[in-house]
DNA sequence: AATTGGAATTAAACCGTTTCAATTTTAAAG
DNA sequence: CTTTAAAATTGAAACGGTTTAATTCCAATT
């Protein structure tokens, strides 16, 4: 089955390429009847005109960004991109958005697709696991395609806008600290990932600058997705008795403080009056959970903006790329899940 | 400023363009002094490939859908988009969204970036206003360009995957009489939307059938923007005596409902025991609501799965589309803010 | 019937890569 | 120093449209 080109169409319509392509373009110039003649022998054979080969001649006008996110369904993902979009449009830029569902292999597939299906330059929160696979953000920097990473990235030079998780959490846990908690403890983010790891280098530095002793069973392997919070956190408490409860719970992102409080909530432990919850993130949600969840709010909005300016640039520059570095404030948002216990 | 063309970089660094090539593509058998030498030129010259010409001399292989959503941040749209990726992928499709965020210039624009940028075909939730403009669809259709609407829309005869509106609502606001309401409003969505318009009749239809006569105060025009259903529900009720308030509110959708739930609170309005809400999509955070939301689940996942469905079965077939229609049913859920009077 | 000019159509050049058969270079072996 | 095979490089064709200058068509006018 031989992929039908507007050759095809001519020669069936007996006219000539020309005239077919005024006709897809809908210049007024073709008879009325050789248009109706030609129109009708595209659809009999089903014709549809490559839109690689139609952009090649004029080198498309239309300039578009993408982003690739991790998950399309956690809110402060799509808040990131609405940034990215609300800069990109002052700019002229339309801006495409695609979820790598935490799968390196679709992280790679999109930022190929990109590069090559002329969007002029992306986006990344990349997936960052132990041994890190970078040949794909090798090869961007190879043809000189603009990107900007979400996140650091071990081994590799480029843009980034991130934000200092590290500090973040330190200052939610000393908060938990000054205000008289005693047994705190963090539910860690999936494996192998970099958030992660500042996360809980962050609540261990919070230990130490209050010289206060630090063990790694204060660390608990939850992940973020929601079931698995969820059960993770039923099994945390299961063989537990009420005088090991810690005080207070520091989460790795809302999503996972949701699952984390529905499931206390099911063993009937309250919020925040047996246990206080921290989230981070602080998506659009939060404010609205049963119980108002106090967080470190990332500027989610500002991350996106920030991220599309610096592409942008470098998309616009005629030198080659300046890498940039720049590193987003936190602010902790103090709500209805934690108290004070002094 | 002259793009630069792998021809540039091939003079420049004294070699034919095909071994520029082999370089780009990490070919091997470019010796390693020559493979440097381009490398280095490539980034004096900032050269950057045109990814469109890359692609057609071997008709890229990697098949790619978009879906043009509405709101990014709305997670109605991103489960839908959820259901067309799990799909897309089963058939090894990836898939790119973007969001119109309202504007038919951006639906326009996508709908056109996409069919020229070799995405094999597009998933389009609709603008549909009053006079609505369609030319763009026309222009897809001309080229035999396959797509797939969650939304009729008039004057264009197209693949649909869309949800009885009309049942949906009429079934909440015939369980809403049939427990005893009897002043029942609703809070109808955007101007000029089919959604806003099917709604309507539906509540309509709800009263005639239960020969109960309808006057059109029972419409109100709030809107399905947070900020602005807020404010309409509290103007709303700012110079209503208590004997008349309504005894439930149906409304638009689950953003307006959380928005007329916060404004409630807000002026003491208790939800259920004073009036009662009704949602409508159940999105994901609809059941963790302050007052967990009774509403009208959409399958969002499903209208996914079946548009991606019908999308890709329409881009592999070899003759010309044949257009399909299909309504999805949906479901009543009853959580906690609603109440039975009688 | 010849002329004219605008409308419709054509043919060829062009866009910027990749591909691949042909050629040249290189290194190893005789 | 040849020969040979392998490695590296070249150059032209190809991809599938769009563009535009040149040409043909056709109806109106002389």
């Amino acid at each position: 089955m031989k992929k039908i080109t507007i050759e095809d169409v001519a020669q069936s319509a007996g006219v000539s390429k020309g005239t077919v392509s005024a006709v897809i373009n809908g210049k007024n110039t073709v008879k009325p009847a050789t248009r109706d003649h030609i129109l009708d022998i595209m659809k009999e054979l089903n014709f549809r005109p490559k839109g690689v080969a139609r952009n090649l001649k004029n080198g498309n006008q239309d300039r578009s960004i993408g982003v690739i996110i991790k998950d399309l369904n956690y809110p402060f993902y799509t808040s990131i991109a609405s940034g990215v979009k609300e800069y990109a449009n002052t700019k002229g830029y339309s801006v495409i958005v695609t979820s790598s569902e935490n799968d390196h292999e679709f992280e790679k597939k999109f930022s190929h697709l990109f590069s090559t299906k002329d969007i002029k330059g992306c986006i990344i929160a990349p997936i960052v696991e132990g041994a890190a696979e970078i040949e794909h953000l090798f090869k961007l920097k190879m043809i000189n395609y603009p990107f900007v990473l979400l996140e650091d990235v071990k081994g590799i030079q480029a843009n980034v806008v991130a934000i200092d998780n590290l500090k973040a959490i330190k200052k939610a846990v000393k908060y938990l600290i000054d205000n008289g908690h005693t047994k705190i403890v963090h539910f860690a983010g999936p494996p192998h990932s970099s958030h992660t790891e500042e996360r809980i280098e962050g609540f261990r530095y919070a230990f130490s600058e209050r010289t206060l002793v630090f063990n790694k069973e204060m660390i608990v392997s939850v992940g973020s997705n929601y079931e698995e919070a969820f059960q993770k956190t039923l099994e945390y408490f299961k063989d537990r008795s009420k005088e090991d409860y810690p005080t207070a719970i520091v989460c790795f992102n809302d999503q996972q403080a949701l699952a984390v409080m529905t499931a206390l909530k099911e063993i009937g432990i309250k919020v925040p009056e047996d246990i206080s919850i921290v989230g981070n993130d602080d998506i659009y949600y939060a404010k609205i959970y049963p119980v108002p969840l106090t967080t470190i709010r990332a500027p989610q909005h500002e991350i996106g903006m920030k991220a599309a300016e610096i592409l942008i640039r470098n998309i616009e520059a005629s030198e080659p790329i300046q890498n940039e570095r720049i590193v987003l404030e936190t602010e902790f948002v103090i709500r209805e899940s934690t108290r004070v216990l002094n």
